[in-house]
RNA sequence: GCCGAUGUGGCGGAAUUGGCAGACGCACCGCACUCAAAAUGCGGCGAGAAAUCGUACCGGUUCGAGUCCGGUCAUCGGCACCA
């Protein structure tokens, strides 16, 4: 150890520092030796955009950063890659607004991030950063598609998108807020358009096993399977009377069929077109079919619960079970796009059959015994029994379903049937910031994608970056780059003009990090087989639904056609908090609450501002922020700092330090693990109050501190290391600190004694004994045999190293 | 409505998963240093005069409950006519 001069903390000269020495010697270059222990550590890469780095994104960074760090001084071989997710709405608008070309506005965006990234010192590996908008990454994700394509998943077809009706312009769904465009404040109407699609519930199942075979936190595995939304139940046919036709509907209770009073089908069901003819009151029906199409999306999901519908006149349905005519109607509760777009209408058990039955005067039977028709529908029925059901009657529900599907089966009327909630996923966008979608439309051989060669297809220059009035793409615009020929036949064909949605580029961005400069792959099989998958990634709950599924959905693709050598991608997943903002509301512009990264760390330095984002409360949790809370972090460095004052050579100060250092370093290892960074830090902090209480610490205690504090204050603790040189290297050389378990064990420990479940006393009793010689220790005890003079001992319960609880 | 969380001092939050509630930090108060202030160090800090009472509320299990069980309320997040 070296005596050196005190000089104060100086974050801002520290921190530079440290960070010129990392870059000068690679020191976060993974090794390309693969016979070592590898670890992949994953964070979402951050979309740039104009506002710059959110304290958001540090909690993130810092936590996986901590968890790298430690892996390195452990011994692994760490990829921890960055890159940026960079198409995207909010550039496209800045560019109109202010007519600057969005590949400008990103890369200003990338270079103002990174300069935040770096400021921060997160051990990222540098030479694995990659943008989804460079053309050399975007033609992989292109070649991506082309496989999709050729493997029948990728289909274009007509699907309603949301249109506002002012602005004239396809939206995200993220841009309509509450029925309205989130800009103007326009009336959004539903309007149809031919849109690329993929099919990932072809995926649907396998996305639900695969869950079995990940670590994720359990919420974000039931969001997932509730998105994806499997139901088993069981399709009907149901003969319509005079037509020769029959009409298949889904339903998850069979078992009630004898409670279909009606049917209902949604107003898009072919089947209205089809009996045109017969239906009597056609004008009536087509009319609502209209209203239907035209109802916004405001209408459709917040004042539907009035249930509105026309019934199909002249024309009847027949129970299968019991040979009964009944009605046919129409209404928008009923969705197209869910299992066969009809029901079967069993008002008695069903809530939306009950206010539709109700409000219809329809009728309405019961055959599941229990509740009160008269008053409400009786839905909870999984354990009743059967009634008004012919040859069901009296069977307990769980029986009745299997015999019904059994009946169902034999007269070849119905088969039991799994459905999923989860659509299929509409890939079109009509924008210019996006990958182009590598196909042409030919007249005489419909869609052809583009041989791989051609990749990748470049986003043309375009003059203006709006939608037209039709609300197509701007590509539209440059009939150089839309005519071209037909890969196929040679012939004059036209490219596709919408591009990819945001999710396209973040779908396997993990993969590419592997290798990210191959040119005749999307990454080598060697570097895959070694790195893959990502050992644990962290991320915002916000992407639980569509960007986990979708890069889960992407990855098993390609694990289909033997292009990565794993079946899930990400082996452990976890998830933060949002920092709210000292008020406790979310952060935005608007409410005028955005603590800005900058600020801070020119204030107190890059590892306090760390060290806070993970003291200030549980990882996992929304937190307020608090810049006091921030300066008390800033204290705590400063008093770390100032024990070199204090610091000796000699080997051990005391057994009770000895111990302190020990549980230390088990607590903080045991915490980091689990994300507990809050209790780790109090930890250390505890230690610390400890070495200013006895007033002095050996040179030992602080570097075993210092390699504690390391992956959550990287500079300061390389540079306090250095500075005394408290061992040879850098501090980021160093193994990490393994507890010594024998040094935990104190010779006393302090218990509670209770008499009857309540503390009467505390005393101090050794450490060493067991369970029985505690008993007998402590009614040895005189304070304790004061307590229970005169009393009768019935029991005595004893907890070593805790209490004793005396009964009497 | 459904699914999932959460509820502990003035505040952020801790509590070997049934064993001393309030660790650690913020704010506040006191003392020391200072001509003074700031900074720093040390001490105090759930309520109550005390016995005691206290982990959203009501009840239960247990020698013992913040933790387990039954019910109620509140807040947050996700989904929302999925038959």
């Amino acid at each position: 150890m070296k005596k050196v001069e005190f000089k104060a903390y100086n974050p801002a000269a520290v921190e530079k520092k440290w960070q010129e020495i990392w870059e000068r010697d690679n020191t976060f270059e993974p090794s390309k030796d693969h016979s070592k222990p590898k670890f992949y550590g994953l964070i979402e890469f951050p979309y740039p955009s104009g506002n710059g780095l959110h304290v958001g994104h540090p909690r993130s960074n810092t936590a996986m950063d901590i968890i790298c760090r430690k892996r390195r001084m452990e011994g692994y071989n760490v990829l921890f890659p960055i890159g940026w997710d960079a198409f995207g709405l909010p550039t496209e608008n800045f560019a109109i607004k202010n007519k600057i070309h969005p590949e400008i506005v990103t890369a200003n965006n990338i270079a103002r991030f990174k300069k935040q990234l770096k400021m921060l010192g997160f051990s990222f590996t540098w030479s694995s950063e990659v943008s989804t908008t460079d053309p050399e990454y975007y033609r992989w994700t292109q070649w991506i598609f082309l496989q999709l394509f050729k493997a029948g998943l990728a289909y274009k077809t007509e699907m309603p998108i949301n249109w506002c009706t002012s602005c004239k312009v396809g939206l995200a769904n993220e841009e309509v807020v509450n029925g309205v465009c989130e800009r103007c404040g326009g009336e959004v109407v539903r309007k149809v358009k031919s849109q690329w699609m993929l099919k990932i519930t072809e995926y649907a199942q396998k996305l639900i096993d695969g869950l079995d075979q990940v670590d994720f936190i359990e919420k974000v595995k039931v969001q997932q399977r509730n998105w994806i939304g499997r139901s088993t139940g069981a399709e009907v046919d149901f003969e319509v009377k005079d037509a020769g036709y029959k009409l298949r509907v889904y339903t998850t209770r069979p078992d009630t069929l004898f409670g279909a009073t009606y049917m209902v089908i949604s107003p898009e069901h072919d089947f209205i077109e089809k009996f045109k003819d017969r239906i009597t009151n056609f004008d009536e029906v087509d009319a609502y079919r209209e209203q239907a199409a035209r109802k916004s999306e405001f209408e459709r999901t917040e004042l539907a619960k009035d249930k509105t519908g026309v019934e199909l006149k002249g024309i009847k349905a027949i129970n299968p079970v019991n040979g009964k005519e009944i009605p046919i109607w129409t209404s928008d509760y009923v969705l197209s796009t869910y299992g066969t777009g009809a029901i079967m209408a069993v008002p008695a058990h069903d809530e939306r059959d009950y206010a539709f039955a109700r409000k219809f005067g329809l009728p309405v039977i019961e055959v599941v015994a229990g509740g009160d028709i008269e008053k409400e529908a009786y839905t909870d029925i999984e354990n009743g029994i059967m009634v008004n059901s012919g040859f069901l009657d009296g069977l307990p529900v769980k029986e009745a379903k299997a015999k019904i599907i059994e009946f169902l089966q034999e007269k070849g009327i119905g088969a039991g049937k799994v459905n999923f909630k989860l659509r299929d996923w509409v890939f079109s966008r009509q924008r210019y910031w996006g990958e182009p979608i590598p196909v042409v439309k030919c007249d005489c051989c419909g869609w052809v994608p583009l041989d791989e060669s051609e990749l990748p297809l470049l986003l043309p220059e375009v003059e203006n970056y709006v939608q037209t009035d039709s609300g197509e793409s701007p590509l539209v615009n440059v009939p150089d780059w839309v005519n071209t020929t037909c890969p196929k036949c040679g012939l004059p064909a036209k490219r596709e003009t919408d591009t990819m949605p945001q999710w396209a580029g973040s779908s396997w961005y993990f993969i590419r990090y592997t290798d990210p400069h191959n040119n005749k792959a999307i990454a080598s099989e060697e570097a895959m087989k070694y790195w893959l998958p990502v050992d644990w990634y962290n991320g915002g709950m916000e992407h639980t639904t569509l960007h986990l599924l979708y890069s889960r959905f992407w990855h098993k693709f390609l694990y289909d056609i033997g292009a990565v050598p794993c079946p899930e991608p990400y082996v452990k997943r976890t998830s933060h908090g949002m920092i709210l903002g000292e008020n406790g509301e979310k952060m935005s512009k608007s409410r005028g609450n955005v603590i800005n990264p900058d600020d801070i760390v020119a204030e107190i330095g890059a590892d306090a501002f760390r060290l806070y984002e993970m003291f200030m409360g549980a990882f996992d949790q929304p937190i307020p922020w608090s810049t006091d809370g921030a300066r008390g972090c800033y204290r705590f460095l400063e008093r770390v700092w100032k024990l070199q004052k204090n610091v000796t050579d000699e080997k051990a100060i005391s057994k009770k330090h000895e111990r302190a250092v020990n549980v230390a370093i088990k607590k903080v290892s045991e915490d980091y693990e689990k994300m507990k960074y809050n209790t780790a830090i109090a930890a250390m902090m505890g230690l610390v109050n400890e070495f200013y209480a006895a007033n002095t610490l050996s040179a030992g205690d602080l570097g075993a501190l210092l390699k504690l504090l390391y992956p959550v204050c990287p500079h300061f603790a390389e540079e306090m290391w250095t500075m005394l040189e408290l061992g040879e290297g850098y501090i980021h050389e160093q193994p990490w600190p393994v507890c010594d378990e024998s040094k935990l064990v104190a010779d006393e420990v302090e218990i509670a004694v209770q008499i009857l479940g309540k503390i009467k006393a505390r005393i101090n009793v050794p450490s060493s004994l067991g369970r029985d010689e505690l008993a007998a220790y402590v009614l040895e005890n005189e304070t304790v045999k004061q307590l229970v003079e005169g009393r009768t001992v019935r029991k005595v319960i004893a907890v070593p190293g805790s209490l004793v609880n005396i009964i009497c």
